[in-house]
DNA sequence: AACTATTTATAAGA
DNA sequence: TTCTTATAAATAGTT
């Protein structure tokens, strides 16, 4: 369609193919969105040039995304999908040792236990006070070295204050002895607090028989006891 | 180009508009192929008609993919690229939660305590403690209910046996009564043993203080405990 | 699926 | 690039 028929092969003459291109690109863009609009056909067009120039045309009803997302699944080509796909997996994977990890932390705490035989239960009630032996073991030599901790503490400033005392029994002239003994029975009395009865009653609200787990965010160790 | 001048718009009637996108697909792809050839030019075409099927035409020293991942460089579009990373995003939520999940059972287990404060350590006894009494309380009443569902069947077995006795007693010829007897004995036997100590013998591994939680597939409530 | 009257695309030239 | 125009090619309506 032209003055001359011509061959279809490369153009050998730079500009003229240049020329060409610029007028067949128009035309074959003109008969893509033709296409989309006649047929109701979603057409994704895409052209480089011999000198790396992009063209480009998609049918109003879609993005270029969509068409090679449904590329993909149609023509059941890999390209990246596999990556994608192998992603999802993971993912779903990862989502189902959370549903499980959950569901183990639920019995840990007494919820969830009616579908559990007879057999398991005596398995779960036998570890756990197994593991609860455990956490007793530890919190009562955590309070042995923190007490430790503190009785040193004490003998130190014990024996700073005699030391003092001794200075002042020495030197004795207008200062009061009273101010630093009170200074030092503060520390021994807060020091004690702490080793027996550290805020546990920060802890009241972890006897709540069913704190949900909440979906994100608000999981976990501490958040759950703590919550 | 043909009988009649038609005005570019979608055409109404199906038949037709199936009949003029086979017509004008064709003549795309042939548009497409001499453009490639002609220019020198890297095409891809992809259409997906209204009746779903897709067609495609891509220059021959080319893929699909490729001419993708150019069109991604050079349009400096992301398309996908958010999709992936928020899909990763998303995966590394999920492993991060399951990593506090699996910290939390392993410190109900007893394990990991080390660097938990005195007060979480009180807490966390404290919710072992009511828990383990949840779980003692369900599993005495599963064997409860269960023992119960024994009786029942020992009582219709020797209502069974008595009626058979009598029977017997009555037309007492050529059988043996202790053939009877035994069997039902059997049965009260095995009903008593499996009330009070059923399989239990099984848990012993439980009782295993430093059970590892597996990565995938033998993670979760059960599996750890009857791993 | 073929035919063909007509429209449309475009090669070559300006 | 763009316009022009002779001509090739595509295709709408028909069979």
């Amino acid at each position: 369609m032209g003055r001359g028929k011509i061959e279809i092969k490369r153009i050998e003459n730079p500009t003229n193919r240049q020329v060409t291109f610029s007028k067949r690109r128009a035309g074959i863009i003109k008969k893509a969105r033709e296409l989309s609009v006649l047929c109701d056909a979603q057409v994704s067009l895409i052209m480089f040039s011999a000198t790396e120039k992009l063209s480009e045309y998609i049918s109003p009803t879609v993005t270029t995304k969509k068409v090679f997302d449904r590329y993909q699944q149609t023509a059941r080509i890999n390209l990246w999908s596999t990556h994608y796909e192998r992603m999802q997996e993971n993912l779903n994977k990862q989502k189902e040792i959370n549903r499980r990890l959950r569901k183990e932390i639920r019995q840990r705490m007494g919820e969830d236990l009616n579908e559990l035989s007879i057999d398991v239960l005596r398995g779960l009630e036998q570890n756990m006070e197994h593991s609860l032996n455990i956490v007793r073991e530890r919190k009562l030599k955590v309070i042995r070295t923190q007490s430790a901790t503190y009785r040193k503490k004490v003998t130190h400033l014990e024996q700073v204050h005699n030391n003092l005392m001794r200075e002042l029994a020495q030197e004795g002239r207008n200062e009061d002895p009273h101010y630093v003994f009170a200074n030092h029975n503060g520390d021994y009395q807060s020091a004690l607090e702490l080793a027996n009865n550290g805020g546990s009653h920060i802890f009241a609200l972890r006897l709540q028989p069913s704190q949900p787990i909440l979906p994100e965010g608000g999981y976990g160790s501490h958040d759950l006891r703590l919550a």
